[in-house]
DNA sequence: TACTTTTGCATCGTGAACGATATAAATAAG
DNA sequence: CTTATTTATATCGTTCACGATGCAAAAGTA
């Protein structure tokens, strides 16, 4: 059994993996009608909370590179979600502004969390399980980040 | 407060989202000697358990579309990794095996489970919950593959 | 002030991931 | 035995995701 671990069915992080991946895919009938993508969501959460935000703070808040984000910025400014002007202190930023088009998408998007929620829970009978597993997912996220 | 439920804080999926990039970028240490990527991994720990597998097969274990295996697999391929030959029952069948140098790669990679595993409960300070969870993500990765 | 370093963002190249579509072979239906 | 349908891959187009690199502005230093 020198090779027992290199089994599939032993591999967390294979879990992780797949189920971020079909997670992501849960939400298409609820973005797929508002003509966003999963990550383009994750930038509004963010905007809706705090509306004019440098790339960077947007970047680091979702635990992305820059150079990811950038081009999904740009993609969403062409799609008219989002402005992004030149800031005023410093020059080099890129500040990100929702338009009338991306404050107003809040409102449709408001129950997309619930009804992911209830989807989740409905299919695997759980709830007290995710409920515990988030702070682990965050040491882990935290701890992932610095190295 | 109203909109409540759309704070990123909130969100369990991001948490999977996130937690899932950031522990595949935690495998380049030791998948970038080897010159493989995580999802070329992937493919590897399945045909390390049993060589000569179709697409479909390697496809299903894994999660994937085969319009996402087979590019993967033309990488492997041409990295030397892997072999792609005609099935002989059923002749649009691509069945797929282990090269040499594919072969030796599992030789090479017995110790990366181990190493992962002891990197997160060592950034974590958690174990039990880790193994808590999988139970719960299987189920939640055979509820949505069904939909 | 002149020079160096850092920072914020953008660009480029590569590799996923997947919906849509294409194609040929196998299977089912007539 | 044809014809229709399904199946196994492949191809195409778009969107991430990220390492490497570029560039201009800001900050730090001599």
């Amino acid at each position: 059994m020198e090779y027992e671990q290199l089994k599939l069915d032993n591999q967390l992080c294979f879990r992780l993996y797949t189920a971020a991946r079909l997670t992501m895919g849960a939400y298409h009938p609820y973005l797929d009608p508002l003509g966003i993508t999963y990550p383009q969501y994750l930038v509004l959460l963010v905007l809706w909370e705090q509306d004019k935000q440098p790339v960077n703070d947007i970047a680091h808040k979702l635990f992305l590179e820059t150079n990811t984000v950038t081009p999904l910025l740009q993609r969403m400014e062409k799609a008219g979600l989002v402005k992004r002007t030149k800031g005023k202190e410093d020059t080099r930023q890129r500040i990100v502004s929702l338009s009338k088009k991306g404050i107003e998408m809040r409102e449709q998007a408001k129950h997309i969390p619930e009804c992911l929620s209830n989807e989740i829970i409905q299919i695997t009978g759980e709830e007290e399980e995710f409920v515990r597993m988030i702070p682990t997912l965050d040491k882990l996220i935290q701890g992932l980040k610095q190295q």
